[in-house]
DNA sequence: TTGTATGCGTTATCAG
DNA sequence: CTGATAACGCATACAA
């Protein structure tokens, strides 16, 4: 346990102040290069480390920015992470991840652990259980940079950086109706989640468009896992002769896909269906699933560009719209109708 | 921006001093417990925030602890995360992620990172590429807590805990064997990674068990993505007749999967699989994978509470195990020889 | 039990 | 261009 060199220290070694040595390495104030020159090597020389606390205490801010996401083993988040993480490393900026697991007393302690420790910036995805907004709002208030993506509230001010859930929902229902299916049922996540509301108007709008007429039976809520999934494409089938579903999320596709199997029922010849996430087992099943996928490296670029500005003092108020892709694959793919 | 609330407001604010506010605050030390509810109340209304920075900054260390893996996206990883955070978090630690994807460089600076901001301990697991090993020397040398996991380096002082590698891929290759495949060809990571060279000494046990001589040629080093897989499974069959497979990660074993089927093999019957890790899309493809379970949640828990007890000063060098499990699917039950 | 004094390591401000 | 001084917010040794 080596005592910790210091500013201080290699002023004294080098014989001059603290603070020429503390701005020859900030590097941007004005000094010779001379003593930039000497100051640099003996740090070098020492084994100097910066201490990041005594700084951002000094500054009163942190190059380190806290990233909220309901959790880290979703392909989505974890590939979001990924891309914005990557970004804000180009730009000198640190990443701590923290998970929520979806439940939102551990959200504020979240945001409470990142507040106390003075980070420079927020991104979050909030859970499903989030109804009370004060966390976000004191964040804000305390002047911190705040990005909210995928999962918003659009009563807090900031940027928020979403995906296309409207089109990707319309998208994959209409491809569905193109396909020769009449009768398609729709599980959805918590309603109070824009993307999931969204995406049910973009199912609704592929409807109508035909001329068919929206059932809200035929919509069935919290339904997103694979549990969900195998429950209710049973009652779909039985209580409303569905001949495919779309899905707001890949898992609840996977388990009526299963329970599908059970019933013997032929996918895509007798059901299609088609997901939302596009997870990496979704092209490795039999029959491989179809979805849409969320583009999430182009979301975590822009997350991150996005934060980066703020920081820089660019303060707006803006909704960025990240595109998602159809990925028509064999679940989905009963014969191609034109329209 | 709300100018933030420190002690010396509260202490003003009852006419006491900051020291006091401070001790109150902490909880532990000797105070009278008029005064510590009065501190008490007085911040909550007051809205105070503690400056974890200072605090930090002050004692030497904090509560924040690094995490350095190779990747999120990992099932693996993302699972033994998981279970870390949790563990800590009962504990009053937070967590810290940062990813390297597999280059050594970004190791290097991620630990300079943590070390700069000062963490309270340093949990690790090394990527491919890691042959010089000063980064760890430094955080042992600072008297940094440290834990490595999975991928470790035994000469690096310190708990390391890891799966029992050896003895998964002995049953992997074993129950190959005893289910009637002669000639198995193993696809495995660097050698250079203790987790890659265990699980061939276990490939190789199994086989000796058995009276087969072993064949270096059959073990296809740095051949564990789904590309290689593909290739290298062609090769195994062109050039050594092989009709079963261990693979040392589920993705080359994906990829093998995958052209075995364009080769029209079919699968257990005429070319067994097994692979390692059991990611989630083992048990929904068709065939299902076989594959060794590692247990994350375990070796999750088991580093939390190693790094807790290392940071309560309980200094030892300790080598634990963690137990995996073979689950035995369709990609490798051609049928059942007992032995 | 509480107050006083000091320093953690850095940087901003003001002189020179 | 460089030096002196103070302050960021907190916690501790010591004194009372």
């Amino acid at each position: 346990m080596t005592k910790r060199v210091t500013i201080k220290d290699i002023a004294r070694h080098l014989k001059i102040t603290p603070s020429t040595v503390s701005r020859a390495l900030a590097g941007n104030t004005r000094i010779s290069n001379g003593t930039r020159e000497k100051v640099l090597s003996a740090a070098k020389d020492m084994g100097y480390e910066p201490n990041m606390l005594a700084s951002s205490l000094r500054k009163g801010t942190s190059d380190v920015i806290g990233m909220i996401v309901p959790g880290i083993n979703r392909s989505f988040f974890s590939n979001v992470i990924s891309s914005v993480e990557e970004e804000l490393n180009h730009s000198g900026f640190n990443l701590i991840i923290v998970q929520t697991h979806e439940n939102s007393e551990k959200e504020k302690r979240a945001v409470q652990t990142l507040l106390r420790n003075r980070v420079g910036g927020v991104i979050i995805s909030l859970t499903v259980q989030t109804q009370d907004y004060g966390h976000l709002k004191e964040i804000v208030k305390r002047g911190i940079p705040l990005v909210q993506f995928d999962r918003v509230n659009k009563n807090i001010k900031g940027p928020k950086i979403v995906n296309d859930n409207f089109n990707g929902a319309y998208s994959a229902t209409r491809h569905l109706l193109k396909s020769g299916y009449k009768k398609i049922v729709h599980f959805t996540g918590s309603l109070n989640l824009n993307v999931y509301s969204e995406r049910l108007e973009g199912y609704k709008k592929a409807l109508s468009e035909r001329g068919i007429e929206f059932d809200e039976k035929m919509v069935f809520e919290n339904s997103i896992t694979r549990e969900t999934g195998k429950v209710n494409i049973t009652k779909a089938i039985k209580e409303f002769g569905a001949d495919a579903l779309f899905s707001s999320g890949d898992f609840s596709a996977l388990g009526a896909l299963e329970k599908l199997r059970d019933m013997n029922l032929t996918v895509p010849e007798q059901f299609g269906v088609v997901g939302f996430a596009n997870e990496p087992f979704a092209e490795l099943m039999e029959p491989s699933l179809s979805s849409v996928d969320q583009n999430p490296h182009a979301m975590g670029v822009n997350i991150a560009q996005t934060l980066i500005r703020l920081m820089q003092g660019e303060s707006y108020d803006e909704n960025i719209l990240i595109p998602v892709q159809l990925i028509a694959r064999e679940s989905s793919l009963k014969k191609v109708v034109l329209v």
